[in-house]
Formats: structure tokens, C-alpha cells, sequence
DNA sequence: TTAGGGTTACAG
DNA sequence: CTGTAACCCTAA
């Protein structure tokens, strides 16, 4: 439970933890030069990500491989007593059992996995085609099959993916966000898009209906890793912060669902939209919840 | 570059 | 002083 040097922040652990489950443990290189971890991590270097990745392995697992290790470094520290040294030489390790497994290499624990589930997990479809179409910087425009390579490629689909992101980019083009033609989208010249990533509080989107007062960016993505990383942040908030930033996404979740009701021609896309947001404020309450309910979390 | 042993800084 | 996590060193 120490809190040492240059302590990890909640949000690179939980960018190691996405970089190790999109590039595999050991491809610490590979994870550092992804540019959707660079940003966080780019203090750390590959070295740090290994070290980083053993300590919570170790601490996840309760036995991990280098536990070994400590025992048997333990027991050579052990300072001599002046005294007591009259039969100690051979009676030490009674109960050492080899057995310790290893047989669990990784130890990512579920907090990835409760976010995408084993159901449906769609992101902010508007927003990652805006950063789709941003990113592929495409002077006449992208047509639906690159932004959804893109998207694919990027980040985690769904079966039902191409005809959500059909129903979306419809949508968006009705709503004049996005320009179509011929075939291609350009991103309307109303709102500019700033890469912008880390805003402090995680807003789905602005709506003009919004009963919430929505003042800061209006642009979020919501990908597992970024999910994770807000829990994350959730967790070492004050509770205050906490309880807002967790009943901000309850109210999120609803205005999501209204309008999932509302909207019956967009209704698969905005019900998966809805779906996405009320997954994450479930799980926000449920980190909330913890949180109030033991003070003493366990550490990590 | 990575895996693993070893070392150091910091908290309890 | 002990335990832990970050940091360091080095073989492969």
C-alpha cells in the first residue's frame, strides 16, 4: 500500500491495462507508441510499463512469479538477533511449499471486462465518426467504408456495427453535422473538433434539450479504455466528486434513454447509444458504491 | 527490447 | 524496521 516515487496515476494503469489487452503483455514497445496511449504514458518508458505490469500482476494475483523471489530474499534479510541464534540455522521453512502456482501469467483483473461485457458495447457513434472522418483527412471527404475501417480498426465493433453506423451517419447528415457528397461525408464547418481528449468530467454529448447545464466540451469518446480510465479516476476522487461525477452519468444515462424513446427512426442507434451510457453509469454507481461502502479499498 | 533479479525510496 | 512499489542493472 505505498505510496513510493513517481507513483502511477490510476488513468496509466488503466492505459497499461488497455495497452496489454489490445497489444498483448510484453509488446511494452508496441503500447507505448500507440497514439492512443502515448498521450498518458509518455512519461513512462517500456521498462516502466514492464515493472508496472509485474507489481500489479503481483499484487492482483496475490502470488505472482516473483513472490519466490521475496520469500527467499526475505528470509536472507532477516537481521540476526544477538540472541536466539541457538538452533536457527535449519528449522526455518517448515511450511514453504513449491506449490505456488503460476500458473496465471495475467492477471488483468475484470474491470475491462464488466465494461464490454459479453453484450452489446457500442461507443458515441457521432463522435468517433467525427474523429474518424477528422483523422482519415480526406480532402473531398470519407465515404461510409473508410470510417468504418477506421473505426473497426481503431477501436471494438459490433455484429450489428454497419448498419448502427448506416442509421448514424443518416441521422447526422439530417441533422446537418455532417455534409454528404457524393458518396462521402465532410463534418459540417459549424463545430470545430479539437483532439482534445482529457476534459475533467466525461460528458456524452450536449444537446440543446440537455437538462443538464452542458457548458465544456460537448465531444466524448467512450472507448473501453477510456471507460476504464474514468473509473479509474472515479476511484480516487473525493467522494463528493465521486457521488457528482456518478450521478452525472445516471443523468446521462436517462436523457440517453428519453431520447432512445423519442427518436423511433435513429431508435437502434440511439437505444445502443443509451445502452453504452447506462452500462457506464452502472458501473459508476457500483464504483461508488464500493467506494462509500468500505473505506478501505483494497489498494489498486 | 524484454524478463527477471536486485536496489532504493517511501509509507506504515 | 518491514512491506511495497518504483527504479536500476544486465543477460539473453
Amino acid at each position: 500500500m505505498g505510496a513510493p516515487k513517481q507513483k502511477w496515476t490510476s488513468e496509466e494503469e488503466s492505459a497499461l491495462k488497455a495497452g496489454v489487452v489490445k497489444h498483448g503483455a510484453g509488446k511494452w514497445r508496441t503500447i507505448l507508441k500507440d497514439p492512443e496511449f502515448s498521450g498518458i504514458l509518455s512519461l513512462r518508458s517500456n521498462v516502466d510499463l514492464k515493472d508496472k505490469w509485474r507489481n500489479m500482476s503481483v499484487t492482483a494475483n496475490g502470488w505472482g512469479s516473483r513472490e519466490k523471489a521475496r520469500l527467499a530474499l526475505k528470509r536472507s534479510q532477516q537481521i540476526p538477533r544477538p540472541d536466539d541464534n541457538h538452533m536457527a540455522l535449519s528449522t526455518v521453512d517448515g511450511s514453504l511449499d513449491e506449490e505456488i502456482v503460476d500458473a496465471k501469467p495475467l492477471a488483468i483483473s475484470n474491470e475491462t471486462l464488466q465494461i464490454t461485457g459479453p453484450k452489446r458495447s457500442i461507443s458515441r457513434l457521432d463522435n468517433l465518426i467525427m474523429e474518424a472522418i477528422t483523422n482519415l483527412k480526406e480532402p473531398s471527404g470519407s465515404n461510409k467504408t473508410a470510417i468504418a475501417i477506421y473505426i473497426e480498426d481503431q477501436y471494438w465493433t459490433l455484429p450489428n456495427f454497419k448498419r448502427l453506423l448506416s442509421a448514424k451517419l443518416k441521422a447526422l447528415t439530417a441533422s446537418g453535422k455532417l455534409i454528404k457528397v457524393k458518396r462521402k461525408y465532410r463534418i459540417a464547418p459549424v463545430s470545430a473538433f479539437s483532439e482534445g481528449r482529457s476534459s475533467g468530467m466525461l460528458l456524452l454529448e450536449g444537446r440543446p434539450r440537455d437538462s443538464l447545464r452542458v457548458e465544456k466540451e460537448d465531444f466524448r469518446l467512450l472507448t473501453k479504455f477510456q471507460i476504464d480510465a474514468e473509473l479509474a479516476k472515479m476511484r480516487t476522487m473525493t467522494a463528493q466528486e465521486a457521488a457528482a461525477a456518478a450521478a452525472q452519468a445516471v443523468a446521462e444515462a436517462e436523457v440517453a434513454m428519453a431520447e432512445a424513446e423519442e427518436a423511433a427512426r435513429e431508435a437502434e442507434a440511439a437505444e445502443a447509444d443509451a445502452e453504452a451510457a447506462q452500462a457506464f453509469a452502472e458501473a459508476a454507481m457500483m464504483t461508488l458504491k464500493s467506494r462509500n461502502s468500505s473505506k478501505l479499498m483494497v489498494p489498486g
